[in-house]
DNA sequence: ATTATTATTGAGAATCTATTGCAATAATAA
DNA sequence: TTATTATTGCAATAGATTCTCAATAATAAT
């Protein structure tokens, strides 16, 4: 099942209803793999002629949310970004505090994080948030600094 | 040095004033060991007569943290919240998806996962933040049958 | 198909958080 | 004590998100 079917399926189940507006904005979201935002997700289609109102696309974000086609991954510049969860591998996020940039990795050891805190508290872990924040490689270039020199002296901030 | 000095020592080293309209704001905060944010900061600080202005809670926030007073931790219902770093080890959270509750556990394995992280990419690993999230035992509890598999499932009973 | 029902849309107003400009004030240094 | 200038409070502003409402259109019923 795609994008489209996913919510087709969602929608039909929660007694709503499907539009153009709604599967030309999932189709614009899962056109590329990246991080969104409803601003530029909004301009994109302003610009190529597909014009849907701001307040449609904050409408429909939290159905996709709960459709399971998108999750929110952090709030940043003051305002909210989302990421692909459908067709998406669930990941961890590195940002680099020098360019902003940010790096995907997977990280199994999570996992068992989540399971020694499920057994020692008899909660039920049903997902995380991992990120990590650093200076990448070309940061640390760029400022002349001793990566591992850095690394040694720095691994534990607080 | 308690979080007055700290900040003092900051302000000075840094070229700007103390105010006692500062020293408020912290001593509020640091009145209890709870999560805070702006708003309900403004309130009680009003309700005590000692009312502030928003605008210097806002211009004050910055100076904490640059300080390493507190830092942000999650941002949620449309605004930061925040929690001291001074006098409060690391820690993970976990948010009750049932109740909201947010419980802090300690947690050294994600420091393993930096140190793999920072080796792999050579990148200087400066912090983390992870947020597990699901159900605690009270909402598993009140929900019923669905909650006794996923207990059983679970939990390991000692 | 036609009609009835009502969710959805777009535009703008309203709300909410956070920032900024400005005149008055007050913390520091001289 | 005086001069300098950071800080304050207030009001204005900016930006993100939500809401209002009349018009539209997706579905169900006929």
């Amino acid at each position: 099942m795609n994008e489209i079917e996913v919510f087709r399926k969602y929608v039909k189940e929660s007694g709503l209803r499907n539009t153009p507006e709604r599967e030309v904005i999932i189709e614009e979201i899962f056109l590329t793999h990246d991080h969104f935002d409803v601003d530029t997700l909004y301009l994109c289609l302003k610009n190529k002629k597909c014009s849907i109102s701001k307040a449609s696309i904050y409408r429909t974000i939290p159905l996709l949310i709960e459709s399971g086609l998108i999750k929110e991954v952090f709030f940043e510049d003051g305002h909210m970004h989302y990421e692909h969860v459908l067709g998406h591998e669930h990941h961890c996020h590195f940002r680099c505090l020098g360019c902003g940039k940010i790096i995907e990795f997977k990280q199994d050891e999570v996992l068992d994080i989540e399971k020694k805190f499920s057994r020692s508290h008899g909660f039920e872990v049903t997902g995380h948030k991992l990120e990590l924040f650093g200076y990448c490689r070309e940061c640390l270039k760029k400022e002349g600094k001793d990566c591992k020199v850095s690394i040694v002296d720095r691994v534990n901030p607080n």
